[in-house]
DNA sequence: AAAATACAGGACTAAAATGGTCCTGATTAG
DNA sequence: CTAATCAGGACCATTTTAGTCCTGTATTTT
């Protein structure tokens, strides 16, 4: 399924925490880490990755800190998980493209690349507000490939 | 977005070779592998972990080989995610659940775990079938977070 | 200015996950 | 009995990931 990295995990608890501010107060690498229980240093990796990524902003010298680049309910769950994960490599074709006869192998690659393509852009319906609250339901996705077997073969 | 494992990809195209085969014939490793272009080692440590998720039928001996467990269109995506890509392990908890004071922190990690679950509901309903066509579309996610039904409130 | 507070950026190490190969044993057809 | 074949792990190399640390820069305070 959707497998994130740690970081991904402590990047989203980050930045629900800072989404728990409307106030656009400054929040510092060791009050967040406070807060969240995570260590200090990875806490400001993860900053530093959100703040090169737009989700934050960040502020230096005394009375620096972080906050919110925007309000919770306009940062996407899409966001984060590209910021924080990173461009996702696909396996590519091995053989030079003109000459490949696997019409399988490749149709495939492309079917699960369609569902990732589906996947994210339910993603990208679901903000930081929702997922910083615990009570918010999810409705279920609907993956449909599509239906076009009329034939009815699906079943016997 | 939806991670895979190199080795998930490599048994998605295994099974939609198999599938291609309606007729119960059997298919040994070496064939399998020439026919999809991958390396019969690697072929056959694929074979054995779907054989051992049921998704698979294998015959041992001579004439041996393997087919589909059930008709393509009776497999889906997600059972494939589930054999080859192991059981997601989730962030647990650090400290013991019962003291946990950190809402905000758990929450997410349960909010993440809800978005996994609406999208292997999703997987669910993506067959082998579908997979192995590339000429299958795929729908766009319906991934709504809130949307609390009843247009009442989530208890406020 | 000087000092203290904070973030920026990247180097670096250890640990874990993955990818891929290989060996030994069990099963079946002929 | 002998050829095929699958079963089940052990094993190693490579890549990712996690997490730490160091050096530099910007800003505020005194």
């Amino acid at each position: 399924m959707l497998r994130m990295s740690r970081l991904t995990d402590y990047g989203t608890v980050v930045l629900a925490h800072l989404a728990r501010f409307r106030d656009g107060s400054l929040h510092t690498t060791a009050a967040v880490a406070t807060a969240t229980h995570l260590t200090p240093t990875t806490v400001s990796k993860v900053l530093k990755i959100l703040t090169k990524a737009n989700l934050i902003d960040s502020f230096r010298g005394s009375q620096g800190g972080y906050r919110l680049a925007r309000p919770a309910e306009e940062i996407t769950a899409a966001e984060i998980i590209d910021a924080l994960e990173g461009p996702v490599s696909i396996t590519e074709c091995s053989v030079d493209a003109q000459q490949c006869d696997l019409v399988t192998v490749c149709g495939v690659g492309a079917a699960w690349q369609r569902i990732n393509v589906a996947i994210r852009d339910g993603l990208e319906h679901i903000t930081l507000a929702q997922l910083a609250d615990p009570r918010h339901p999810i409705a279920p996705f609907d993956l449909d490939l599509e239906h076009n077997h009329t034939g009815g073969l699906t079943r016997s």
